[in-house]
DNA sequence: AAGTGGTCTAGACCACTCC
DNA sequence: GAGTGGTCTAGACCACTTC
């Protein structure tokens, strides 16, 4: 027989902060201290209510927070019972330009090198679903930081309405963003392939690099909501500016 | 005035199908749609109870999924709006490799090439914060998935414990396995970093690949919960072979 | 049959925002 | 002060798992 309920009565019920919130902490430094390890039950939800005197819908609420949190999982007729912490499944976050350097104190600027209408070739035709020859919007833009250029991007968008183009858009010069704005379709879904790649000659003349140095190529797909695309193009990031950072697992911070 | 409503009555209350989940997708389908717009408020909670007859808490429950899925935001003593889709912040997923491997219907294999103590050197004792000379437990390898070489990688752990290598640890030869077995920590915390290179000469020979081919890195490090490094390595992923890919948006899926 | 988590109700009080 | 979302209660019935 194990004994939990050790704690003392850690519940405030006159405190500001949620009793979900308090019940939801004191069980996730029980099982940061191990108290509670992996695969090990929770106490049903019933025991809970009762020890610590709430319903039994704020005991759910408090638990709910640990399952989005990965930290338990629940099984219908069984129980909740603690997740082993996956350390090798991780996500990179590729956020936008801009916020992503605004975010490092830096400015963040636009070079708009070519924009004019083009007749789709083979490839391109095959990306944008359309037939070869088909009219279509061309972008070729270096992003950079404090004047570092960091990213050479080409995009093409569906050609389906005449529409000047605006200073104002080279404040966002995503590939939705100029969709939205030059496509009939409002951009619904996006598609993002990541790959390594090495600098061809162009690429290393505006970013600044030697010929074949590493760099991220990021190939973009822009679809209405018919899943239909309406833009495309390609992202060349630096390699020897950029890294994605991920960390996961438990971390005794957020208690 | 604006007309809410005017679907007719779609909850089936004697449906096995969640109350809660009939009011969300009827929700998630106006805002695909564009019934609601984004920037728009949905009606009242208190509306929504009295017009579908569910209790207020239901319809949170219904809120709390659109919530967690994104497509609306909450402000307290404000209301409910429909979010903005954002296209440009995205996740790319890297998962352990036999589970990915697997996935794709093929057999993956390591092929281990080097096990043994070493003394850290300067950049592995920075790495690990240890004292240069400290032993450490040296591994080698080749992932492969149907006997094709995919992964490189090179492995260090605190040596902490005298303990064999094990036959079956090779079936999960990842750091964070490698190192809840040979340590005396157990590992809590991961981080990644995930960057691109080109190849080197014994980074080709193993993966097959011509010298200065693309390849990503991930450098990974290892601690236990008191954020002490306990295993530190490189994988070397061949960059023809690995390609990350993210979708993000609204999609009428999951209706 | 007993125990578990999943859903749902019909109220209640609160803090917050806006007018 | 009126309206909003955030929290909480004390019940209820259900489907599911295990014995």
């Amino acid at each position: 027989m194990k004994t939990f309920f050790l704690d003392e009565d850690k519940i405030d019920k006159s405190s500001v902060i949620p009793v979900y919130y308090q019940l939801a902490s004191l069980l996730k430094k029980q099982i940061f201290e191990g108290k509670l390890q992996p695969g090990e039950a929770l106490p049903p939800e019933n025991d809970l209510a009762a020890r610590y005197e709430m319903s039994r819908m704020t005991v759910r609420r408090a638990i709910s927070e640990l399952v989005s949190a990965g930290l338990v999982y629940t099984q219908k007729g069984v129980g909740t019972f603690v997740s082993k912490p996956k350390l090798d499944n991780v996500v990179f976050e590729l956020n936008d330009f801009f916020e992503e350097i605004r975010k490092r104190n830096m400015e963040p600027s636009t070079k708009l090198l070519t924009v004019k209408i083009v007749k789709a070739d083979q490839e391109l035709a095959k990306k944008l679903e359309i037939n070869a020859g088909t009219r279509c919007l061309y972008f070729r833009m270096v992003l950079s930081a404090d004047d570092e250029p960091l990213v050479y991007e080409n995009k093409y968008i569906v050609f389906s309405k005449q529409k000047p183009i605006l200073e104002t858009e080279l404040k966002d010069p995503s590939l939705s963003n100029l969709a939205s704005v030059h496509s009939d379709q409002r951009p619904s879904i996006s598609k993002k392939v990541l790959s390594a790649s090495v600098a061809t000659e162009s690429e290393a003349k505006y970013l600044g690099l030697p010929v074949k140095a590493p760099v991220f190529v990021v190939e973009q797909t822009v679809y209405d909501p018919e899943k239909k695309p309406i833009g495309w193009g390609t992202s060349i990031y630096r390699g020897d500016r950029y890294k994605l950072t991920s960390y996961t697992g438990w971390s005794t911070e957020s208690l």
